[in-house]
DNA sequence: CGTGTTTGACCTGCGC
DNA sequence: GCGCAGGTCAAACACG
């Protein structure tokens, strides 16, 4: 500001022929300093702008590590490179911290805000400290037993079982969970909280006349128990893509309609998804990102949330998510003894009586109906929704929810079933729907949603997945290829083409994609990766 | 023979 | 401390 006067009084004395021309010239240089004071106001503006996009793309890329890990690979051999040498446990409360806060979306809330200038400084202090500093956190970033350690910074908070798994591995200790979460309580006053958000789940609620729903992803089972209150016995799986692999899923008929299958899932994949499998994973890390990032609010009520976002939506557009999530559910297992871990239900048994023919709808309730537990519900009848949705046989099937206005929510639903089981499945119930019911407008929605593709890899991943199958004729194999970025690029014209089905069929295009789809596919792919 | 499943034993946490 | 229930382990077993 003092240049600038500077500048302008040196430019007036040249023009000072009478007092007339003066007084228009000061007044000239006043505005020309209000001008500029603007453009500095509008300049500062900007920064901020400019700094929460880089944050927010920190955050993706954490986010999406495991589908981008080169990208999260550069971060996070930074944020290794930083902390002075200490134990391991002191690296992993610190990782795990770094975990909880990148499950808080919002961008108001300090913890993000901190971290990411921890580890903006973090870098700048590796950048200063010379070039040996770089380079021994590139070792470490490389290293084996790193990479590991990378895992543990996993933003999904539900690490926690990898935490302990990797702290069996790395460091060489056999520490039961319980000693690690007792030392962890001795040293930090907030570990109560942290293992238990650490152990949120995510309960998925589908009916499925096979053993498990497939997911996408290889499950080993372990171990199976009658749970008490329930005939069926409670199997347990875990994830055998990846031997360190922290991810389990408990999987049970429901005691009340066998039909009805319950299948819980806990943790993150550490490791990349193929296209089928990210998905679901997307959903229930989305999920519980949205439950754990709630763990502070103090509201538990959900009707009343101003948002509407599919599940799968929600891993893509976490930011608009937490900031429309200001509540959230605590579904809690009935039938369960252990610790009240957050658990997020996702219920795709129940059809919408008014719309079950054409509009199946997706709902988040609790994964009981005797707990009384809140529930978070989302109006299917003021904004569409679409989650890919997984069903069994072997297949993965995505579902959507074809509801109002939203060309755009209708133009991403997913082909579907593969098999006639699986059509049956689809007709039956194949959709999710949250039913609360917020003042969303379709413009909101529709800006979410676009903001979702645009920024989202993963979610473009699934989208161009699916869309490659139903354009493409079921090249569901080719799906894994890391290449959906560009097929999403033609995004546009397969949503155009979408409503131009949907206008030439007059129903909902999921029905009509997934039912043409069904018709047309292979058989080839039905298998079941679980078993 | 390798891989996955089964199943009884064991561990842990919680309530009384 | 004891019992109960959930969760996990690991040896035995089945299968291709």
């Amino acid at each position: 500001m003092a240049e600038d006067k500077v500048s302008n009084d040196s430019v007036s004395p040249h023009e000072e022929e009478d007092c007339s021309k003066e007084g228009f010239k000061e007044d000239e240089v006043e505005s020309a300093i209000a001008e500029m004071s603007e453009v500095r106001e509008e300049n500062a503006r900007l920064k901020t702008l400019l700094e929460k996009i880089e944050k927010d793309y920190k955050s993706l890329q954490m986010r999406f590590g495991d589908i981008c890990p080169p990208i999260l690979e550069a971060e996070k051999t930074s944020f290794i490179t930083d902390p002075p040498p200490r134990n391991d446990q002191q690296v992993d409360q610190e990782l795990e911290l770094v975990s909880l806060c990148l499950g808080r979306r919002n961008p108001s809330e300090p913890k993000i805000k901190n971290d990411n200038a921890s580890c903006s400084s973090t870098i700048k202090n590796s950048k200063e400290e010379g070039q040996h500093l770089k380079e021994e956190g590139l070792k470490l970033g490389l290293d084996f037993s790193s990479f590991k350690e990378e895992f543990k910074s996993d933003p999904s908070p539900e690490n926690s079982a990898l935490d302990q798994t990797k702290e069996e591995e790395t460091a060489g200790e056999t520490w039961p969970p319980s000693k690690v979460l007792k030392t962890m309580r001795s040293d930090q006053d907030d570990d109560l909280a942290h293992a238990s958000a650490k152990r949120a789940r995510v309960s998925v609620r589908a009916r499925c006349d096979t053993p498990t729903m497939n997911d996408g992803c290889q499950w080993r089972k372990y171990g199976q128990k009658i749970a008490k209150g329930n005939p069926c016995p409670r199997a347990y799986y875990r994830c055998t893509v990846a031997p360190s692999c922290p991810v389990r899923k408990q999987v049970q008929r429901c005691a009340d309609d066998m039909s009805i299958l319950i299948t819980t899932y806990e943790g993150t994949h550490n490791h990349p998804l193929p296209i089928s499998a990210t998905a679901m994973a997307s959903t229930t890390s989305a999920a519980a990102s949205m439950l754990l990032s709630g763990s502070s609010s103090s509201s538990q009520h959900i009707l009343g949330s101003s948002s509407s976002i599919a599940p799968n939506t929600l891993t893509s557009n976490l930011h608009g998510l937490n900031d429309n999530l200001k509540t959230r559910p605590y579904n809690y297992f009935a039938n369960s003894s252990s610790p009240p871990f957050p658990t997020i239900t996702l219920d795709l048994t129940i059809p919408n009586p008014s719309t079950a023919n054409s509009s199946p709808q997706f709902s988040m309730f609790p994964s009981t109906p005797r707990l009384p537990s809140t529930s978070l519900s989302f109006s299917p009848s003021q904004s569409n929704v679409v989650l890919p949705t997984l069903w069994a046989n072997g297949n993965l099937n995505y579902g959507a929810i074809p509801y109002n206005k939203s060309y755009i929510v209708n133009s991403l639903q997913l082909p579907a079933g593969r098999t006639s089981a699986q059509e049956q499945l689809y007709n039956q119930q194949p959709y999710m729907q949250k039913n609360y019911q917020p003042p969303f407008s379709d413009q909101a929605l529709t800006e979410t949603l676009t903001k979702a593709i645009t920024s989202d890899p993963s979610f473009r991943s699934v989208i161009a997945a699916a869309i490659t199958t139903m354009v493409g004729g079921g090249g569901g194999a080719s799906a894994t290829q890391p290449n959906g970025n560009n097929k999403v690029e033609n995004l546009g014209k397969n949503l155009k083409w979408d409503e131009q089905m949907r206008k030439q069929q007059s129903q909902p295009a999921a029905f009509s994609i997934s039912n043409g789809a069904a018709a047309s596919a292979t058989t080839g792919e039905n298998r079941d990766q679980t078993n």
